[in-house]
DNA sequence: TTGACATCGTACCGAACGGTACGGTACACA
DNA sequence: TGTGTACCGTACCGTTCGGTACGATGTCAA
């Protein structure tokens, strides 16, 4: 009952994974003003009759594009987890240590800068708000459009690490855990729950505190760690 | 319907702006039956009327103790933070470095145990879904209550391992949220978002992960680490 | 021009919810 | 016995919201 069918006037070239996330322009339009409702306002500001008003469209047209309620919520998450995918991006070009070192260092700013964007934040408390009703899928459809991304983007940047001999490790997942664990320790949580992070405030602050974690990082798994 | 195992003494030096959290064997009841509910149903499942059903009193008497649904709200999480503040506590004897990191090794599982309950889950979603409402006091709430005393906690353990010659560190608040990223990774968000983690599924597993996550931590901080 | 189609704006409905009011009951105290 | 207090159960009210229906507008093609 409560999938969200992205378009039910579909032409809907790859529908076989079961997402079809390229809306029309209009439909992204519609998107973008929730987006901007959620924002502002959090999940109760999503009322369809509210984001029909704020995006001049009828509340026909919601339904008839995103099914229900529950579908307009489904599809503004997979509407900007796919913005959101590219942006910790970015090849990992540098054969020597320093520039590997460069490459964790783009990567964690990128990180911290994506969860710690407005529209990240507000998507993320409204998956969790909606963790705990039965059968939602939002939490997953977070976790795999825009979880996913990151966690693959940072795994080949550690492995390729490994290839060209900047880091030593055996276990890739842990590896990669613990760098987001420096990373990010505790701040997600916190600005999710609305405290001031200072750490994400500037970007100065914001490079310094990585620089500080890369430096744990490559002290556990750097190729020239004492042991 | 899980029960909470009763600690309510509590030290809460700083009272400060006007709560008042020791409240009556009947009020205790019935936020015992919110929390239930909120555990079962999360944020929605707290209505007035449900909650007076579900704990048998009138909806007159909510309002009389609480104010309104948001006085409710705010009164389970001092009601129920109070209770963990606690569990994390016990007294950090260790002299011997092995004593010191068994000391650690038992804050990482009581962290990762709290972290994971149900009712830890249940009010950190609530407190997440709320901090987009303007005015919304409940993260503030959250973190001023629970939070505190686990950082609080850690603190006096590390500085304790510190002086007693375990641990070598300049920022004691660096080496705790370098400990607390290790521990946690990102599993409080993904266990927040509805995941399953493997590593809080057993003790086991959360005990072999904690190890792991020490022996980064005294890598990283241990006196004995070679620079 | 005509008709098919997509969309908009508005009106409407039923359900659920927050909050209030009121009568009834148990109990303490004088 | 009378009085006050605290509480319960229920009924009630106004509002909001999800969802549906319908007429009006614009567009495109034959």
């Amino acid at each position: 009952m409560d999938r969200y069918h992205a378009m039910d006037d579909m032409d809907a070239p790859g529908q076989g994974a079961g997402f079809d996330d390229d809306f029309t322009p209009r439909q992204a339009e519609v998107l973008e003003a929730a987006l901007g409702l959620l924002v502002e306002g959090g999940e109760r500001a999503i009322t369809t009759a509210g984001l029909a008003r704020a995006a001049n469209c009828s509340k026909e047209s919601l339904y008839k594009w995103f099914g229900d309620r529950d579908g307009v919520l489904a599809a503004m998450i997979a509407y900007q987890a796919s913005k959101v995918g590219v942006a910790v991006g970015g090849p990992a070009a540098g054969r020597d240590a320093s520039d590997f070192r460069v490459d964790l260092q783009s990567f964690g700013v990128a990180l911290l800068t994506v969860l710690s964007g407005p529209a990240s934040l507000a998507l993320n408390r409204l998956a969790i708000g909606q963790a705990s009703r039965e059968g939602s899928r939002l939490g997953d459809l977070l976790v795999a459009r825009g979880r996913r991304a990151v966690s693959a983007r940072a795994q080949a940047l550690i492995e390729a690490g490994r290839r060209a001999g900047h880091l030593r490790f055996t276990d890739t997942q842990e590896a990669f855990e613990t760098l987001y664990g420096l990373i990010v320790c505790d701040m997600h949580v916190r600005l999710m729950l609305g405290e001031r992070v200072p750490a994400t405030n500037s970007d100065r602050a914001m490079a310094t505190h990585v620089e500080g974690a890369i430096d744990r990082f490559l002290c556990l798994y750097g190729a020239d760690r004492p042991f």
